[in-house]
DNA sequence: AAATTACTTTTAAAAGC
DNA sequence: GCTTTAAAAAGTAATTT
């Protein structure tokens, strides 16, 4: 009877860390991807009901980066193993897919690319984890929309507001003749703000904008011409 | 006004038999020319037929996985002819195995552009998966067939999951009604 | 800058880690 | 969950010419 209790206290222990873990984890990965601290808590709220309905089990530990924190993870994992608490799901993954699925349900989404460079744990996780968690827990997110990126982009890249609302208008008349169906999001917000910036007269070379999105020259160039073709230049 | 039905085309065909017979894999490996056989990485052999094309997995335990086939015929075919390649080698194979379809794969046309965005709100959220930065195709799970459909902007779909014929018929049949009472077809 | 190759998604079975 | 096989869809990416 001793020992079960002293179980049970274990397992508190461990859980109380992991989510320590975890919560520190997105605390750290939205300050490096400067998300502001209410989208932080909507990421905590996620995870913690992500972990109160179970999910965290079935995925490994498969990111590595600083090894010091790799070990400290692999510890808390071995450990919530051992108090069969999180049976295989690893804490960064759901952590990671957490903030990704905060940030777009408050509309200041991050490309996965942008997530992955912030986080201990591969893309392709990070999508896989993120498209469970979103089905489990019935988020029902809409699909990214590109204007939600021009803001940040074109901040980055210091564009004017008129070049901003150009990219937008570009953006909402493109959509309209549907040629947004299966492009990538950021792919179509570069090629836009791309575009914006020759109308506007503050040119940014389709490197500039790759670099900020993420994206390649080509990707720019491919939605370019499309976009400009919808909008009726050329 | 050509029927979406009318253009579907079967694109491989995934099917499961067994010869009832246990195999020494590292000895069929030797005597059967073409054949590739790497225990460290997968457990089966790998044996290609060329006509018809068709790939199948060898087990040691005498079960056999054969893929990519454009037919269920073909299938039949393909199995046929490494049944004959194994008596050929001394190795007793049932008369006529149970060849069971597991899953076939089928690409059809709708024939109209399709808004990805407003069908995945549209065919509801929870049953829809789209996420274009990841694959530019809308991943629909249907109930009645059981099958899984990719749908993408040109128009064009993939039907997977099913196991008979009829699935992707009555899956395109299903999927062209829900979108046109969505008012999202052309 | 165009062409090639390759990877993303879905599906199913097999034996074993 | 992973490993292997094949196939389509269309977008994106990395190489090669």
């Amino acid at each position: 009877r001793l020992r079960k209790w002293q179980e049970r206290i274990r397992t508190k222990d461990a859980g109380e860390r992991n989510l320590q873990f975890a919560l520190s984890e997105i605390d750290r990965m939205a300050s490096a991807l400067g998300v502001p601290r209410s989208v932080r808590e909507v990421a905590s709220v996620i995870y913690r009901r992500a972990l109160n309905e179970d999910l965290i089990r079935g995925r490994s530990i498969e990111g590595v980066s600083t090894a010091a924190l790799y070990a400290a993870c692999r510890v808390i994992y071995r450990r919530a193993l051992n108090e069969d608490l999180i049976r295989g799901r690893s804490i960064e993954g759901v952590s990671t897919a957490a903030l990704y699925a905060a940030c777009r349900q408050e509309g200041i989404p991050r490309s996965l690319d942008e997530v992955a460079d912030v986080s201990r744990v591969p893309q392709k996780e990070i999508g896989r984890t993120y498209r469970y968690i979103s089905q489990e827990l019935g988020l029902e997110l809409k699909p990214v929309d590109p204007k939600q990126f021009v803001p940040r982009f074109a901040s980055a890249l210091q564009l004017s507001e008129e070049v901003q609302s150009k990219a937008t208008e570009i953006i909402d008349v493109s959509a309209e003749q549907g040629l947004l169906s299966g492009k990538s999001p950021t792919g179509f917000a570069a090629a836009a703000i791309y575009a914006a910036s020759l109308l506007c007269n503050e040119k940014k070379t389709q490197r500039e904008v790759a670099d900020v999105a993420q994206v390649t020259e080509v990707t720019i160039r491919n939605r370019y011409q499309e976009q400009i073709e919808a909008m009726g230049f050329r | 006004m050509t029927n979406p039905a009318d253009s579907i085309e079967i694109q491989n065909v995934v099917a499961s038999t067994g010869i009832g017979q246990e195999l020494d894999l590292e000895a069929l490996a030797e005597d059967l020319p073409g054949a590739d056989f790497n225990p460290d990485n997968f457990p089966g052999l790998v044996y290609r037929t060329q006509e018809p094309k068709a790939a199948a997995l060898i087990f040691r335990s005498g079960k056999i996985v054969c893929t990519g086939a454009k037919s269920i015929d073909d299938v039949h075919e393909a199995l046929g002819i490494i049944f004959e390649k194994l008596r050929g080698l001394q190795i007793p194979v049932e008369d006529d195995p149970e060849i069971t379809v597991q899953n076939i794969v089928s690409s059809a046309d709708l024939g109209h552009n399709l808004n990805l965005n407003a069908l995945a709100i549209g065919l509801g959220l929870e049953d829809v998966e789209y996420e274009p930065e990841q694959f530019p195709g809308l991943v629909y799970r249907m109930d009645e067939p059981e099958v899984v459909i990719l749908l993408f902007g040109s128009g064009k779909i993939v039907i997977t999951g099913g196991k008979r014929t009829d699935d992707a018929e009555e899956a395109v049949e299903e999927i062209v009604e829900r979108i046109e009472g969505l008012g999202l077809l052309g």
